[in-house]
DNA sequence: TGAATAGTGTCTTTCAGACAATATCCA
DNA sequence: TGGATATTGTCTGAAAGACACTATTCA
């Protein structure tokens, strides 16, 4: 066996890990949820969840996300998508640590955070008013902030967060999750217009959502 | 020393590899360096050129791709921008292998291509006519396909390819460069008006490039 | 009938593409 | 003077924001 086909032998390789950056609307807010370290490093401090990657039990990095999720919230998540690559000597005081960093979007309501191996607290976090002095972990401020970027611009362009919503809705409930998402308010014909140009949900026919005042269509992603 | 503190030792981790998608203008049409390997797996396949991370060596991953970079074509490469990481069990046979690509954009008329070390030849190739049929490595093909869709992506939307022309240059030497990454013609009206409404470029004052005919400002990049 | 939400219509501004017109150099 | 490129201007249509209007239900 040659050194060529034999490369892990040769040169240490970084410690590497998957951290799952896990936005929904939380009380009309854009949150993510973050899990208080139990033990050092960084004990107290908050975090993204993640986890080790296991080549032995992981077939690619999506499937070690999902593995993941799956250990740490007990849930899967919908459209896990690769947010960055962070790796460096310094990130992580244990050695020189490299994370595949995944978002997504997850119902609150279908979801109920309970702590878990290594962490004290599992709980949701505004991003616009609960970040602002807390305790991160390593480099998860940036992760997280990151994240509600990439995340909002999506959304402003129409990108819509299927995922927060339930399969079938109301196009009134779509966008007030696009304005909670968004932090601001959209102009409902502007909304709508788009929807219909770009064919981005179709009504589901005869399907009608009776609450206190007048019926609405009910609709699914096209 | 505990378990926590040490786990290198635990999970045995990834081979792990620094892949750089670079790009730029050749014979007027946007073009991506490959590699000819000289070696197994995948002798005789072209593949982007890379190496190994060295935790040793490198203190971030920008770091190590910039020591790639020197390494395999002997010239620093401005701007890298991480591009996604990649990894499976089944990429690459010498085991799991997880890559961290990057993209670039160089000038062609300041690389000489050279062959080196496990590499028979080093040479471009236009993403629009000489890739269909080539013969790639690894998962090569995907990693050049998201650059290019990125780059044009960018540039469409205004983020100019400042890497691809010198300091100083004229708006027609850029518009062209612009219209060459996308493989189609732009108008010119549009261009310097988007130019200015953005402020993306500032005229050198006095400076005035003489050609054949009508001498033209130049410009650098704001 | 009024409150509250659903759905539609219209006006205006902005922005980008198409295209034309003028300007300035060299051969 | 004509050819080629540089620079600016105008027209038009598409898209989006602002805002108003109508529709339907229940209390």
């Amino acid at each position: 066996m040659t050194v060529e086909s034999m490369p892990h032998t040769v040169h240490p390789m970084p410690f590497t890990r998957i951290e799952l950056v896990v936005l929904s609307v939380v009380d009309g807010r854009l949150a993510v949820l973050l899990a208080r370290r139990a033990g050092a490093p960084h004990k107290g401090r908050w975090a993204v969840p993640g986890g080790v990657l296991r080549i032995d039990l992981d077939r690619d990095l999506e499937s070690a996300a999902q593995r993941v999720a799956q250990e740490r919230l007990n849930v899967p998540l919908p459209h896990l998508v690769q947010l960055l690559a962070v790796g460096s000597a310094k990130r992580d005081p244990r050695g020189w640590g490299l994370s595949i960093a995944y978002r997504a979007l997850l119902p609150a309501d279908a979801f109920h955070p309970v702590a878990g191996k290594r962490v004290e607290q599992l709980d949701w976090f505004g991003v616009d008013d609960d970040l602002a002095d807390l305790a991160f972990a390593f480099d998860h401020r940036q992760l997280v902030e990151q994240a509600v970027a990439v995340v909002r611009h999506e959304v402003e362009r129409m990108a819509l967060p299927f995922d927060l919503v339930p399969e079938k809705f109301t196009l009134g409930e779509l966008q007030a999750t696009c304005e909670e998402v968004l932090g601001r308010t959209l102009d409902k014909s502007s909304f709508r217009r788009k929807l219909d140009e770009r064919s981005l949900v179709v009504p589901v026919e005869g399907e009608m959502r009776t609450g206190a005042f007048r019926p609405a269509q009910v609709f699914r992603r096209a």
